[in-house]
DNA sequence: ATGGTTGCTTCACCCGAGCGAAACAATCGA
DNA sequence: TCGATTGTTTCGCTCGGGTGAAGCAACCAT
């Protein structure tokens, strides 16, 4: 979602439908002006006059707040892995098994889970789970995501930086 | 709880330790260092040199986040310990320490419970229990969370710095 | 105080199981 | 024919859990 840059307090009669909304924000406070008290996460403010970097770096941390909050990838019909505006195509074996981690997204999804869902009518070997996890994560890898193992329970797909 | 003021890139050997205990911090960027990366709601950063009152509006909405932010531990279903948006996964023997500790959050569990609790059927040795109370301290200590012993009464789980 | 005792912490080691990763072979489809 | 997909094997690392032992530190009883 696109930070939204707010002159403060000038266009402060539209800031309420922007914290209404969950939009992220930027307030340029003028420089004899007292900065606003909230403490929303989704809201920055910078003093001006300003330097142009630190003006980008305050918007690029609300981006990934937002993303943070609000993005879910998603698998479609066509076998696709969404996440954040970009995409990868999955094999058949991934698209099952990526199934069954966005089902569950930032939850533990059990190995005989996975193993039932890839093969339903039983698996080829008992490594193969291991070797199908391992191609996930390197298609994935580029959409910002990663699998995590938890030892002897399964495994658990989240966001690449961070948790959930 | 206190916002601790960083100097950045000064200090940034101590910050992590700062991020890992959930303790809201204020980085003093210097005039030519490029402001810090974080995404953390209790982290924020001010560029030097700065208005008074614009640094104690940045302390003032950290320690505003902080107050908002008394989550309690929990562990899940899938045996995993999650704090303040952030998780570890436990083994079993931990995850029945981490359960007993965690249903009394911020209050003594005796040893005897903690072992009866671990091993039904008895404990292997008596050393059993300090072991894996050393294992799950340093698992937890990512967290922001530590075990704190009481004297011939037991053990206590709170937040690493400091309050509950 | 002195020395001993108790309670707790920490380290080092072992074993077995779980898991990761590479390498290779076989198959399938455009 | 060529690349993509999948199955299989093998090697080795990491982790979990038990054990022994050394080291502190608080407490107790002379």
């Amino acid at each position: 979602m696109d930070v939204v840059l707010v002159r403060w307090p000038e266009e402060s009669s539209h800031l309420e439908e922007l914290r209404a909304s969950g939009t992220p924000r930027l307030l340029l406070v003028g420089p004899d002006a007292s900065p606003p008290a909230s403490h929303d996460p989704l809201e920055d403010w910078i003093r001006l006059p300003a330097d142009d970097r630190d003006v980008r770096a305050r918007v690029a941390t609300l981006e990934a707040r937002a993303g943070d909050a609000v993005t879910l990838p998603t698998l479609d019909n066509d076998g696709l892995l969404r996440f954040r505006d970009a995409w990868v195509a999955l094999s058949p074996v991934e698209r099952e098994l990526a199934g069954a981690l966005v089902e569950r997204y930032g939850a533990v999804v059990g190995r005989n889970v996975m193993v039932h869902r890839a093969w339903p009518d039983g698996a080829p070997t008992r490594n193969a789970l291991d070797v199908h996890i391992l191609r996930l994560r390197r298609r994935i890898s580029s959409l910002g995501l990663e699998v995590r193992t938890v030892r002897s329970r399964g495994y658990l797909l989240q966001s690449a930086n961070g948790n959930t």
